[in-house]
DNA sequence: CGGGACATGTAACACGTTACATGATTAG
DNA sequence: CTAATCATGTAACGTGTTACATGTCCCG
């Protein structure tokens, strides 16, 4: 009845994983198996994002439902192999995905790291561009945890919730040090 | 037909995170909007982990299937509340989770967070031990990332998998020794 | 011929999230 | 009077996890 505010669909991590895996390939394509063969232990991407092959399947449902992937073959071959292909509206949600900043310091682990693999497969000029953004959501991070210590100061705070703060602090650091390592890595 | 494992029940870190508020008060009891109250935002815990009044209910439920609380007043009073109370398992169940330091460095922001907040609430002495059995668990983790960077090394290794480990080790590094200004500041 | 890798999926279950339903009491 | 707060929960939905079911192909 109401007029719906429809957010845009958004697909998690994983999905946008299969998803960049396929934009990866020459023609867009691949199968469940091969798929899933990238996510295993061992493997780069597998270090950070481990799936089961059961999971991969799920999700490659999951993108063919919101149109981001179509199937372009039944399985006339032997074996019998589904192939499935990304789409232009898969291709146009992957780019925007790739090109956002993750928010938060704890998505820097498995979000922003997928973002990093699938952007130096797939772009490598917009590997600079996510790095420098994601470099200023920190700082601006790191911003408001100096503001929460100033206020802590002047409040007398001296218990739990300084001990959170510096520990956001420090991991925020950490962060965002790392990220001056890997853009120095890339630009040399 | 086979003998099951039957590996005991574990509750997550909400469950706990609820399991603990009641055995901090004085009585171990107390009713869910009360509870909920103490996840909301402002508040220490709330900080850390943000927990719906639905979702403390829901908790609290589970709880009592687990037999680690039970019900102990049905709401004659007004308004109409409904008392739990921690039982002897839930204590032991509690000291026995309060004890464990974390597996993984990413599960120091939130798990690692709670049991610390609790313990500081419970039993000051436990807490010193604790954050002792977390560093020695860290610094394990330490020589395990050392010792991949050592492999990566012989092997000619220059890609992901370095970018990966590095992070992890600054995170890991900023863990370390934050807890070391934690252990600092709870020995002054 | 047996076992492992190839290949695709379903079923069952627990979990978390959001929204909603209900009603009493109290403060302005 | 009415709005917020106290208080308890359910319903619906989507997600992730694990295990299992099914069958083919290829190598030794």
């Amino acid at each position: 009845m109401n007029p719906v505010p429809a957010r845009p669909p958004r697909g998690s991590v994983a999905e946008y994983a299969v998803l960049g895996l396929l934009a990866s390939a020459e023609d867009g394509a691949g199968h469940g198996y091969d798929l899933a063969r990238r996510f295993a232990a061992g493997t780069p991407l597998g270090s950070v994002l481990r799936l089961e092959a059961g999971m991969v399947y799920h999700h490659v449902k999951k993108l063919e439902r919101l149109g981001w992937v179509r199937s372009v073959s039944e399985g006339g071959q032997r074996p019998a192999r589904r192939t499935v292909a990304i789409t232009p509206a898969g291709r146009a949600e992957l780019a925007r995905w790739l090109g956002e900043p993750v928010q938060h310091t704890r998505e820097i682990r498995l979000e922003f790291l997928v973002k990093l693999y699938l952007a130096l497969l797939l772009d490598r000029p917009v590997v600079l561009r996510l790095i420098a953004e994601q470099d200023a959501v920190l700082q601006q991070r790191t911003g408001l945890l100096a503001g929460a210590e100033s206020a802590e100061l002047e409040a007398g705070e001296s218990g739990f919730p300084g001990l959170v703060r510096t520990l956001r602090q420090a991991q925020t650091e950490a962060a965002v040090s790392w990220l001056g390592r890997v853009r120095q890595r890339l630009g040399e």
